[in-house]
RNA sequence: GGGUCCUUAGCUCAGUUGGCCAGAGCAGCGGACUUUUAAUCCGAAGGUCCUGGGUUCGAGUCCCAGAGGACCCA
């Protein structure tokens, strides 16, 4: 590598480094060693080693364990002259090489040649050293991956939050934490398929490039289909091509999704998210409640071995059922009245100004009381808690309630004072459907960006008759920060978006 | 969008009221060392103090603007 191929961004001392890195590569070249061979002949795992040597000392005690070749990367390296330990890892563990000078012969120079960083391989039998840690006595070693640039420091790990998550590969490298609360993040949708799967949903895909994104109230991103010469927008929400599947005959379907909203980002909020929604065929919201509770249950258990998960000093309560109130009580409960007596903008704008909230610019009825209720009302549901029927105004995909048709079947899950879960008893009125898009129209007009257009196919497919539906949309990134315990949803996802430097 | 705080060696961090040539640990380099595990010991190196202006005899430090990040608020 010349200095030009190297990142500018380099200091000289930083190149000085990486040069001498180079030239043990070098070097090894010179006595014929490739410093990135093809392949390895390890035999095991670090964690299989470990536990292989486990049932051999039960069975052999105080006897040499069974020889293996083990490969990972050099997390630390002790050279005492005529002997040198090297801590080694890989994704199922670490373990220690003891490399002596005599056990080696003409391998003993390659020590010379590891820094930090490197990927080696060393075989020899399983031991466990004087001082009590289990290694290889490595009667022969080898280099696997020259490594250029040094690693994040051993002790403090790596610190810069930013550096976290613009080189998160450094991160898993240096953090065992941060790796662990992604390896669980994993786990956790996988646990979430495997729900699914097992109550016999049917996992699809549908499209992320779409004409006009719709099923949400957000801002979607844009981009351009070449071949067609037309614009495309990323998705905002899944529910209108699977709603389109329940039309079309799949009873019970879901999708674990990217999702893409062109909004702000922070703490909670990153612009690309992962939801799983799904759609079942002759339930309601109250199926799909206790639907959530089973699902949360599980994956808790799943995750974290108990339906009780710590959470920040306390803890939350995954064990079903879970509280229930509707939105009018929880209103009375924090607010003091029944919001239904505040019908028009004037009189919710009194209302927010009573409780000290403040107002957001040529708002509607909708997103006012939408900010009531986030201010007043959600903080207040910590413990897992379904908020009951909402106002029709800011629910143009949800079926009227049959007390009162000003509200829909719809609830929210909140936890933690988060949103959660969504859910609907699914409107299926086609008639009602177009009038409801049609008010959203009114509200885009009206200067409100994150109104929901009118999506004619989607009409057509109700048209054609959608049997009566429940449907779910829950954040995997927020479900994976409430069983991680992370206070930021950039713990959670391993490339958050950054600003371009 | 507003406020507060942060940015110093590859990494982790000090840096006094504005005052000699900006320090330490880890890593790296040279040396010693055959049971270490944050190995130890000796030696020599390593700096765009985020960037650009300004104040001053003198700025890592004070002021202004900008970049990136963290947190809080709307």
């Amino acid at each position: 590598m010349t200095e030009s191929q190297q990142s500018a961004t380099d200091t000289r001392y930083l190149r000085e480094i990486i040069g001498e890195r180079q030239a043990k590569a070098e070097e090894l070249r010179g006595r014929g060693i490739d410093p990135y061979p093809p392949r390895t002949g390890r035999t095991h795992s670090i964690g299989e080693a470990l536990d292989i040597f486990a049932t051999h000392e039960v069975e052999a005690p105080d006897s040499e364990g069974p020889a293996v070749v083990l490969a990972g990367r050099i997390a630390a390296l002790r050279n005492m002259g005529r002997i040198a330990f090297i801590d080694l890892h890989d994704d199922s563990g670490q373990i220690q090489i003891l490399a002596s000078k005599r056990a080696l012969g003409e391998d003993w120079q390659l020590i010379d040649a590891f820094d930090l960083g490197d990927f080696v391989e060393a075989s020899g039998p399983l031991i466990r050293s004087r001082r009590g840690e289990i290694s290889v006595q490595a009667d022969s070693i080898a280099m696997l991956t020259k490594t250029l640039r040094p690693p994040p420091e051993k002790y403090h790990g790596l610190q810069d939050v930013e550096t976290r998550y613009r080189q998160r590969y450094l991160d898993l490298i240096a953090n065992e934490e941060a790796k662990e609360i992604l390896r669980t993040r994993s786990r956790i949708v996988s646990a979430m398929r495997r729900f699914m799967d097992n109550r016999g949903f049917l996992e699809v895909e549908t499209p992320v490039l779409q004409t006009e994104a719709g099923g949400a109230a957000a801002r979607p991103f844009l981009t351009h289909f070449n071949a067609l010469d037309e614009p495309r927008q990323l998705r905002i929400a899944l529910e209108l091509h699977l709603k389109r599947l329940i039309v079309g005959g799949f009873d019970k379907v879901y999708e674990i999704g990217r999702l893409f909203r062109n909004e702000g980002f922070g703490n909670r909020w990153n612009p690309e998210f992962t939801m799983m929604e799904s759609y079942e065929a002759y339930t309601d919201y109250h199926g799909v409640a206790e639907m959530v509770e089973a699902a949360l249950s599980y994956i808790s258990t799943e995750i974290t071995g108990s339906t009780r998960v710590p959470w920040g000093d306390g803890e939350l309560d995954f064990t079903p059922p879970f509280a229930r109130v509707t939105m009018v009580d929880a209103v009375k409960q924090h607010v003091g009245v029944d919001f239904r007596e505040y019908p028009t903008i004037e009189a919710m704008e009194g209302l927010l100004r009573e409780n000290g909230v403040a107002i957001p610019p040529d708002a509607g009825w909708g997103k006012l009381f939408d900010e009531l209720v986030s201010e007043r009302v959600e903080p207040h549901l910590q413990q897992p808690t379904f908020l009951l029927d909402y106002p029709l105004a800011i629910s143009p995909l949800a079926k009227r309630t049959e007390y009162d048709d000003t509200l829909v079947e719809r609830f929210e899950l909140f936890v933690g004072g988060w949103e959660l879960g969504n859910a609907y008893t699914e409107l299926n009125d086609p008639v009602d459907q177009r009038e409801r898009f049609e008010e959203q129209l009114r509200l885009k007009a009206a200067g409100d960006d994150e109104a929901e257009l009118l999506d004619e196919d989607f009409i057509v497919a109700l048209e054609h008759g959608m049997p009566p539906t429940g449907g779910l949309g829950m954040g995997m990134d927020r479900l994976a920060m409430l069983m991680t315990n992370s206070q930021s949803i950039r713990d959670v996802i391993l490339f958050p978006q950054m600003r371009r430097l």
